[in-house]
DNA sequence: CACAGCCAAAAAGTCAGACTTATTTGTCAC
DNA sequence: GTGACAAATAAGTCTGACTTTTTGGCTGTG
């Protein structure tokens, strides 16, 4: 996704952030710059810049005469798509892809809603547009492509919303997606019933019928939702 | 909120920050590490620990050979508190406001609902106790008190929803709160029916009723989206 | 025994300077 | 015009010396 290694720091982080977000290092864990710089074969100045992005994401906290403390984990900038990727990478994975689509729950339908009433021509063609690659590819094997559909129109619905929070969203459900499809449980094909409420709440758009798209986009969600085993007894 | 002045990189960072949220560096700017240093008088590692961090919020891009240049708005990591912050004390403070506020109205009647499910008994009591100081303090000029009681009140709700990207949303509430009661449009004391509503989502979580919570707290919402003159036709 | 104050060690923080590397831009030959 | 090559530029890296803050222990005194 981002560049790997922009820089020595940079590969200083892809091997210190998932080992912190991961746990190895618990929380009130103490780490020393100097024996870090060591062990990465960097200087210390490398190891500082790493470590000022540690602390800017709230993993770490440095004070003098003490060290780098490892924070608790509900002070980390959890909403950081670096430390997301971080995590979706590592052991909670499944646990994180919950935290996401119960995210994905709340804000997507009042995204859609907005959408109904704020895109542009453009957008409502994108938008039947990723529909119907999505029904064109929900059979037969064709669970990339259908993919790609899928992330596209839910970007656009994010941007759409005309709400600049909203569309920072945007690689956050990429990454969910992409996970469903690449390692958690994914039918071979796509639910009928789903592609046919994308179709549907690309019709509500377009017809800037904003609460049918809502509700809609709502049960798309719900059965994210259920997919996971997230729901209401 | 968080201690200001931790390091002379730190330093920079609140000047430099909210320069760049504020757009008075237009995206696509080019600053130079050295021209930097010189112009806040520190050494150049110290600069670079500060262009590290503003790197890992996405607002600037540092490349070799053209320099540190300033990120478009949309590539901004727009949840990083940091950036919150500097944004609302910036000039487009109304703006960030409403984004918000938007963001809120998706948010919190989800984490009500989830509250409703997996709030344990203190959190229960916190919260009726929170209501009740909002009851207390809703007459008279006491927005300082009722503010505080407020700001516990959604806080409780988003952790008790069980979910931690809820649960960090919490300082950005307090902050768009704040912000309302100091800067924005707020009457003299605060709508009743806010109040009584406070005290209804209470009762639903108290009484494990999801979908009541859920909808009490969407009306709450709606309230606060009325205040911003954010609403449907 | 308790407590205040002082001292020394430890680790981060800061700085300055030399050097490396990648990227861009311009130039020259073909 | 196009290609390759050379020079300029700014970030990137390393090193070593120095400063500052904090902590923990060690006094000495009430």
């Amino acid at each position: 996704m981002t560049t790997p290694g922009r820089g020595l720091h940079g590969q200083v982080l892809d091997a210190l952030g998932p080992a912190i977000t991961a746990g190895e290092y618990p929380p009130g864990s103490v780490l020393r710059t100097d024996e870090l710089a060591q062990r990465f074969d960097v200087s210390r100045s490398v190891m500082r810049e790493a470590v000022r992005v540690l602390e800017s994401m709230h993993l770490v906290e440095s004070r003098r005469r003490v060290g780098v403390t490892v924070r608790p984990k509900a002070e980390w900038n959890v909403y950081d798509p670096q430390v997301i990727r971080w995590r979706l990478a590592g052991a909670d994975r499944p646990h994180q892809l919950r935290s996401l689509t119960v995210l994905r729950s709340a804000i997507e339908p009042v995204a859609a809603g907005l959408a109904a009433r704020h895109a542009t021509a453009e957008q409502c063609a994108e938008l039947t547009e990723c529909a119907l690659g999505m029904v064109a590819n929900s059979r037969g094997h064709r669970l990339e492509k259908y993919l790609v559909h899928d992330v596209a129109f839910h970007r656009v619905i994010l941007a759409a919303s005309g709400n600049e929070m909203f569309a920072r969203l945007g690689d956050v459900v990429a990454e969910v997606l992409a996970g469903r499809t690449h390692h958690e449980v994914m039918f071979e094909d796509p639910l009928p019933a789903a592609v046919t409420l994308h179709v549907q709440v690309a019709e509500a758009v377009r017809e800037r019928d904003a609460a049918r798209a809502e509700r809609l986009t709502r049960e798309i969600t719900i059965g994210a939702l259920q997919e996971l085993d997230i729901l209401a007894p």
